[in-house]
DNA sequence: TCCCAGGTCCTAC
DNA sequence: GTAGGACCTGGG
């Protein structure tokens, strides 16, 4: 198998621990060396090579799909220069050099989102590890240890609430089984956001998938938005980016107290992303990661890991 | 043991 | 319309 070249502007050990993408893991201690289940394919990464080391069909086109996955066409270099002047902003993207953001499988991505819903990223990890073991299809490999897919809507829409339960999903459960559901039946078509702008593709998903005991609010559809269809403009808020911005930018996006308490209302949550997505123009989503690394790095160098 | 986690939904006011 | 609480579960 020869190995593919990757974006020149790319470090795994930033990429994959930005919370992007919770199934990769680092195989050395220097961070160098990956191996990620990645749509039916096991990945691995050594320094800039990346090589095929199991895939569901083994025919998979990886020539057009990594570039695909690895944004390969994002002028990193021209999305740092069209940010807003912030020296906080500045200092992130120095700190994380190699960040891209990546375009994901839309439905993985959005189920991992619900499973992120009040979760730490290490039981995320496990949780969507759990379900893919328990639903997924095993993966052909030559490695040691068995690697099993992502579980399709099909299998999801048919798992009863106990095996579900048994993967440590909690409450999201009844949302796995809600948006399985949804996709099985065609009531939701995921391929429609593609060709839609940002507003009109978040439009659909949330009209699709919020209220109704459905799991989707504005955070985890900009997750979506942002990770899968690759929407630039889209700035997720979660609780990181609240005390990035409200210590940071309160000024410059006039914002008035918006750590009442851990959460903010989904009015609150659209007028704050508004103002971000106009400060730091067409790229926010990158201006966003950044945020979120510095944000989580500053607080884990002050108080210890999180 | 306790607090909190890449939020969302529901209820009471 | 919105503030406050509940929610499964596990990591630290």
């Amino acid at each position: 198998m020869k190995s593919i070249n990757l974006p020149r502007e790319f470090d795994p050990a930033v990429v994959f621990q930005s919370g992007q993408t919770f199934r990769w893991y680092a195989i050395d201690t220097l961070k160098s060396d990956w191996i990620g289940i990645v749509s039916g394919r096991v990945l691995r990464i050594r320094r800039h090579d990346l090589e095929l080391l199991g895939s569901l069909n083994m025919n998979q086109d990886l020539e057009h799909f990594i570039p695909s996955y690895f944004s390969s066409a994002d002028d990193v270099e021209m999305i740092e220069r069209s940010f807003p002047d912030s020296q906080y902003l500045v200092s992130a993207v120095k700190q994380f050099r190699g960040l891209r953001l990546i375009t994901q499988d839309p439905w993985e991505c959005l189920i991992s989102f619900v499973c992120s819903i009040n979760k730490n990223i290490p039981a995320i990890s496990k949780c969507i590890e759990m379900l893919s073991a328990r639903f997924g299809e095993k993966i052909r490999s030559d490695l040691d240890g068995d690697f099993f897919a992502f579980p399709e809507p099909k299998r999801l829409s048919k798992a009863t609430d106990d095996e579900l339960l048994s993967c440590g999903v909690g409450f999201r459960s009844k949302y796995i089984k809600y948006i399985s559901e949804k996709i099985v039946s065609s009531a939701l078509d995921l391929r429609i956001p593609y060709a839609l702008s940002y507003a009109n593709a978040r439009k659909y998903l949330i009209s699709k998938l919020s209220g109704l005991t459905m799991g989707v609010g504005p955070k985890v559809c900009d997750c979506a938005l942002l990770f899968s269809y690759h929407k630039l403009e889209a700035f997720p808020i979660d609780v990181w980016m609240l005390r990035c911005l409200s210590s940071h930018y309160a000024k410059e996006l006039k914002l008035n107290s918006l750590m009442r308490r851990n959460a903010i209302s989904s009015k609150t949550y659209d007028l704050t992303s508004a103002k971000a997505r106009e400060y730091f123009g067409n790229y926010a989503g990158y201006a966003q990661q950044y945020l979120y690394m510095k944000t989580r790095a500053d607080t884990i160098r002050n108080r210890g890991p999180v």
